[in-house]
DNA sequence: TTCGATGTTCGTGAAACATCGAACAAGCTA
DNA sequence: TAGCTTGTTCGATGTTTCACGAACATCGAA
């Protein structure tokens, strides 16, 4: 994968409310976020939005630094998954807000996984 | 006041979840919200924040825009105040977690009211 | 070691945003 | 009517964000 040695993530007590809020506030994002909320971890290779392979690797790297998402490499790919339990911990209540909301307006339903077999 | 026939206010449908979480996700603007969380109705000109006047109509505006807070207008002054039942329809849950992590983290800690005699 | 796959980083632009001071409009008040 | 107050709007500026393609680094396989 890139060159990255190891993607830094923040602690729980590094994460800011200001941080979150931003990285919520983006409609691809929000449906990568509702997509890892739908299960555990995802291949990065597995998810699917209607941009270029470097945004979202850009939109990824947002959520990851706000600390709601996780990312792990595992040989030369990367797995994806959302950091509930920290988030819960850090932001009660917020991320199941958002969820909700985002279910209610299909915020972000552009967001999906690859098909079976599609790769 | 300013020029301004009458401020639009969104409607509880026509809120949408991403310019809600823009419109939260600054610090003056989370500031200002924490304010009118605590009472009432407030003077526009009560409200105290580090930008210049102009910037401070900017995030009022921005708010209002996102139906998170609705502006009054009687006489030549104008009353601001937080839609705390609209939000809490729309988006069930969202304003209180934010508030409360807002707390937690003395988010928008410059905003704040003229104190008494101030003006 | 050469190649292909996988994400990240870089370079670049376009658009959005935060900020300020100045100009302005509308309502009181003298 | 003239003047003051109160917010809004305008114009300018600098920063940040989103987006893309291209280049790159790393790993595993041929």
């Amino acid at each position: 994968m890139g060159y990255m040695k190891q993607a830094r993530h923040p602690s729980v007590d590094e994460m800011t409310l200001v941080a979150a809020m931003a990285a919520l506030s983006d409609p691809i994002r929000i449906g990568l976020v509702r997509v890892l909320s739908r299960g555990g971890e995802r291949g990065w290779g597995e998810l699917r939005a209607p941009v270029a392979k470097s945004t979202l690797s850009h939109h990824l790297k947002v959520l990851r630094d706000a600390g709601i998402t996780r990312t792990r490499q595992e040989g030369i790919r990367c797995y994806v998954e959302l950091r509930r339990a920290d988030l819960d911990l850090r932001f009660p209540g917020l991320l199941d807000a958002v969820l909700a909301a985002a279910d209610g307006e299909d915020v972000g339903d552009q967001v999906g996984l690859a098909r079976e077999g599609d790769r």
